[in-house]
DNA sequence: ACGTTTTCGTGACTAAGTCACAGACGATCG
DNA sequence: CGATCGTCTGTGACTTAGTCACGAAAACGT
C-alpha cells in the first residue's frame, strides 16, 4: 500500500487541465496547497468577507447565489468536482463586492491554494493560466446564460429545465416549492402553480418536499421548446 | 517638440493601473500593441469569431449586449475610456460561446495587445496580473448587477435608472422607445407606457426619437426607491 | 406633394409576481 | 394515540410585465 506523503498532490488527478503541469509547478502544488474539509451548508464566501484563497472542489458541490434585499434568491452556478471557485475569488478581491454568496450544497472536500503559491504559478506557468482563463470563461458563460434566462425566458420552460437537472436516477426530486423559485429567482407562488399544472398533466407527481417525475418525455420537451 | 516614436506607448497615461509597470514591460507594450481606430456601429466580436487580441478602450464606447432568438436585447455592460475588453476575450476562447457580442457605439480608438504579448505579459508583470484580474472582477460585477436588476427590480424603477444615467449635461437623451427597450432586455410597448406616464407627471418630456428630462429629482427619486 | 419607412399609441389578452389567508402535512411530546 | 406546532402548500383577487395586432403620426427621399 502505499504511503500518502505530507505534501500530496495525488488530488491533481481530479484536473485533467493540470496534468500537463510541469513536475516543478505539481511539487509547488503539492507542498502549498492544502485539502480542506467543509459540512454542508456552510456560507464560503459572501459579500464583504476577503477571500483569501483559490478553491479547487474535490467532491461535492458549493452553490453560488445572488440574494436580493426582498428576501428572493437565484442560483447563479455550482461548482462541483473537478472545478474552481475562481470567478467569485476575483469578484471579492474588487473594491464594490456585489451580493452573491456561496453556501456548500454537501459536504465538500476541497483543494485550497494560497493566494501567493496561486501568484507565483499565474507567473511561471502558462498552463496553469490556461486553466484559470478557461474557468473564468465557463463561469462568465454560466452568468450570460443566467442573464439570458431570466431575461427572455418563460418561468413554466425554466422550471421544466431545473427540474431535469436536479432529478437523480429514481427521477425524484427532495426540494420545496420555495427551494425551486429560488433556483429560479422567482416566488413560490408561481412554481406552485406550476408544479400543480405538471401534476394535472400527470407530468410529475407531488407530495410534501418531493417530487417525482412520471413524465421525463413531456417535460424534456416543454424544457426544449422554443 | 517632442516626436513621436513609431513603438510610442503614450496612450499608457490613459490607464493608471498600468503606470506602474517596469520601463521594460512598457516597452513591450509599445512595441507590440497596436493603436487602432474603428467606426461607430461595427461589430467587434461576436459569437462563433475568435477573439485574438487583448483590448484597451482609448476613446469612444463598446456597447456588449446579448441578443435573443426572438430579438428582444439586453445590455450587460459598457466598456468605456481607459476600460478594457478582457471579460469577453476570455469567453470567446472558451469552446462553447453564449451569445454576447460587442458593438463600437461611437467611434473608437484602442490599443490591441497580441496575445502573445498579453502572455508574456501575464508571466513576467504581477502588476500587469493585478490590472487583468481587477478588470474581470469588474466586469463580473456588472454582470452581477445586471442578474439582479432584471430579476428583481421592477422596470420603471430600472427605466428610470437608465434615464438618468444616459442623458447628457443638458438633460437630453437621443433614442427610442426600442432602443430603451434593448437596454433594459424588455420590450417597447412597455416602455412606452411608461415613458407616457412619466410625461404625464411632467417629469418628462417626449418627441420623436428624443427624450428629455424635465424633474431630474422625481425621476431619482424613483431611480432610488427600493 | 406623395408614398415609404420608422417610430409611437393603444386595446385586449396572457404570463408573472404580490398579498393575504386558509388548509394540510409531518414531527414531537404528553 | 391525539393534540400541538412549525413548515409547506393551495388559492383568490389584484398589480405589473410581456404579447399580439393594428393603426396613426412623424420624418425622409424623390
Amino acid at each position: 500500500m502505499q504511503e500518502a506523503a505530507a505534501n500530496d498532490a495525488s488530488w491533481l488527478g481530479r484536473f485533467p487541465e493540470l496534468a500537463v503541469l510541469s513536475q516543478d509547478d505539481r511539487e509547488l502544488l503539492g507542498e502549498r496547497a492544502m485539502v480542506v474539509s467543509l459540512p454542508a451548508g456552510q456560507t464560503i464566501f459572501a459579500p464583504g468577507r476577503p477571500a483569501e484563497q483559490f478553491l479547487l472542489v474535490l467532491d461535492g458541490t458549493v452553490r453560488v447565489q445572488q440574494s436580493a434585499a426582498s428576501g428572493r434568491e437565484i442560483v447563479l452556478y455550482r461548482v462541483s468536482s473537478g472545478e474552481s471557485c475562481i470567478l467569485t475569488t476575483a469578484c471579492l478581491l474588487s473594491q464594490d463586492s456585489y451580493y452573491a454568496e456561496g453556501l456548500t450544497e454537501t459536504a465538500v472536500t476541497a483543494v485550497a491554494v494560497p493566494r501567493a503559491a496561486f501568484d507565483a504559478l499565474m507567473a511561471r506557468s502558462s498552463q496553469f493560466r490556461q486553466f484559470v482563463f478557461s474557468n473564468y470563461a465557463q463561469r462568465i458563460a454560466d452568468l450570460l446564460h443566467v442573464v439570458e434566462e431570466v431575461a427572455f425566458e418563460r418561468i413554466d420552460k425554466r422550471l421544466a429545465q431545473r427540474l431535469l437537472e436536479r432529478t437523480g436516477e429514481n427521477g425524484e426530486l427532495n426540494a420545496t416549492h420555495q427551494d425551486l423559485a429560488s433556483e429560479l429567482g422567482s416566488v413560490r407562488e408561481v412554481i406552485s402553480r406550476h408544479l400543480k399544472e405538471f401534476q394535472r398533466r400527470g407530468w410529475i407527481d407531488l407530495s410534501r418536499g418531493r417530487i417525482a417525475l412520471v413524465e421525463r418525455a413531456a417535460i424534456a420537451r416543454l424544457a426544449a421548446s422554443d
